[in-house]
DNA sequence: CTCATTGCAAATGATTTGCAAGAAA
DNA sequence: TTTCTTGCAAATCATTTGCAATGAG
């Protein structure tokens, strides 16, 4: 059997603020956020159970245009913007297309698709307002 | 103006072979593909070519799950297929669908959509073979 | 009590940089 | 010549790992 997890107050921390956070952390940010907050935690506490998590698909990974992993805590299908100016990760408010995977599917034999993921390289607001 | 760029051959060995290749390999592993091929070349160099190549746009860098930078000499717009067990990128034969940034672009007041990407997340044939 | 989990510090791995020597233009 | 480019080795950066101490169940 799978070895029983053990409920901290480091993992209740770490979901409680992923869940809020809609910036798309990497384990780095989110360690300097949470000492930000006044928690006193390990940063290889951070990496870990934010590797842990996408394991058990409790978050989801996405990788910027920084080459760095960054993390979102809504684990529905949605797509994503990432700002080539900044590279900051916002979430498309644009309906997760189910069909897309299938004719993916079709297009490739011998592929078996399990889902797909769409980014739109985009300048954010923020970034318009900079000459 | 721009400071000339000068051409040497390891720089026209680097945008030959990655011509010719379709396994989006890392820098890294372009450097071993270059040294099995029995070209005297430094790493930092192949480093160097393919970053200035992407900033040049005449390559273009993917983002594998596997957390490096993968480089493609193909840059036409095209979408991606990427393996979950072995994280190989595949080329995807459907066809870029330039509505789809529009539809993004309308779904986010306030972002400049430039382009999107499209990875389809699979089993590739090869994987598919093993239990 | 047990052993999953933590936190530190050291290790790793990929990529980058400093700089002297080499070679395009 | 001039100065862009290379190649090496050292430096950097993010992330992972070893291990003893801690604490959840």
């Amino acid at each position: 059997m799978a070895t029983a997890k053990r409920n901290t107050w480091q993992k209740q921390v770490i979901y409680s603020v992923m869940k809020e956070l809609t910036s798309h952390p990497t384990a780095s940010e989110l360690y300097d956020e949470l000492v930000k907050r006044g928690y006193e935690i390990g940063k290889s506490t951070v990496y870990r159970v934010l590797a842990d998590a996408v394991d058990d698909k409790k978050m989801i990974n996405v990788y910027s245009t920084d080459g760095n992993e960054h993390f979102d805590g809504d684990t529905r299908r949605h797509y994503h913007l990432r700002c080539v100016k900044c590279g900051r990760i916002y979430d498309s408010h644009l309906q997760y297309n189910h069909e897309l995977s299938k004719l993916g599917e079709l297009a490739e034999p011998g592929f078996t698709i399990l889902e797909h993921h769409v980014d739109f390289l985009c300048i954010c607001p923020d970034c318009s307002m900079v000459k």
